[in-house]
DNA sequence: CGTCCTGTTATCGG
DNA sequence: GCCGATAACAGGAC
């Protein structure tokens, strides 16, 4: 279930369970979201140590003692802890056994994802053309970025990688709904005032899904994302909610709350 | 059986 | 070059 505020919840879940472990071997049961061939990818993880943790937009990375292991989500990946190898997760494709006991699966339902090893973390989010982290980027940096010469509808442009990482379809939603903004007009023709909103909401919104998640307790009822699915209403108004595509994706909201002009 | 889906990428067209 | 639309990738849920 990735976006930012589930990757980060999966950071906080290894620095708690998996920092600091050796990790002795690894089984992999499907090796298709893997980027290498399997036994190199096993040489060269064995007996190494997870000493860190870092998350960029969608991307987690794990240093180890010579190099980084990579993980990314897709549509329906995640990752846990265990100690028992009978509790070997549903849909586990790389299973991870540390000296000390217990293991960390990678875990995806479908086979959209990644796993490999990298040199550099710096690099990696460059060559991917990632843009600063959501979560982590100023206001003055993000209003450089979403800037009255961008043509891109607002909605694109939030879920754009390689202008902010880290925010999806979801969150998108929950953004603009939040700041009553139609999802579907032109970065250009929002205000400094607005997009300031829109900055401020963003983070507000991912703080809170982050500890939500971490918490494993719902998002509140008057969030868009409570709401989104089948014939849903709009938790403040009460209209239905509506579905528009947009860059390939279904968004969702409220015709009334975020109305066209503004 | 058909439709839907939290992500990314390649390709085409305006 | 910018940007949107589309398809493709996969497979489980409904």
């Amino acid at each position: 279930m990735p976006e930012l505020p589930e990757v980060e919840s999966n950071k906080t879940h290894l620095e708690e369970t998996s920092k600091n472990k050796t990790i002795k071997n690894v089984e992999i049961r499907d090796d298709y979201v893997l980027k290498m061939p399997k036994g190199e990818f096993k040489k060269r993880i064995k007996d190494q140590k997870i000493i860190g943790f870092r998350r960029h937009g969608k991307w987690l990375f794990l240093k180890l003692s010579s190099e980084n292991l990579l993980l990314h989500f897709g549509m329906s990946g995640d990752i846990k802890y265990y100690g028992d190898p009978d509790d070997e997760p549903e849909y586990s494709k790389i299973n991870f056994k540390f000296e000390a006991g217990g293991y960390l699966s990678y875990i995806s339902v479908r086979k959209l994802g990644e796993v490999n090893l990298i040199d550099s973390i710096d690099e990696f989010i460059k060559k991917e053309d990632l843009g600063p982290d959501a979560f982590e980027v100023s206001q003055e940096k993000f209003l450089e970025i979403l800037d009255e010469k961008s043509r891109s509808y607002i909605k694109s442009a939030l879920m754009d990688q390689s202008a902010i990482a880290g925010i999806g379809n979801i969150f998108s939603d929950e953004i603009l709904f939040q700041t009553k903004i139609y999802p579907k007009i032109r970065v250009s023709t929002i205000n400094k005032k607005e997009r300031v909103k829109i900055f401020n909401s963003m983070k507000k919104i991912l703080k809170f899904a982050i500890k939500a998640k971490i918490n494993d307790k719902p998002l509140p009822e008057d969030y868009l994302i409570s709401h989104r699915s089948k014939n849903g209403n709009c938790p403040i108004c009460n209209s239905e909610i509506e579905r528009i595509s947009i860059s390939g994706r279904h968004g969702y909201y409220c015709p009334k709350c975020q109305q066209k002009a503004d």
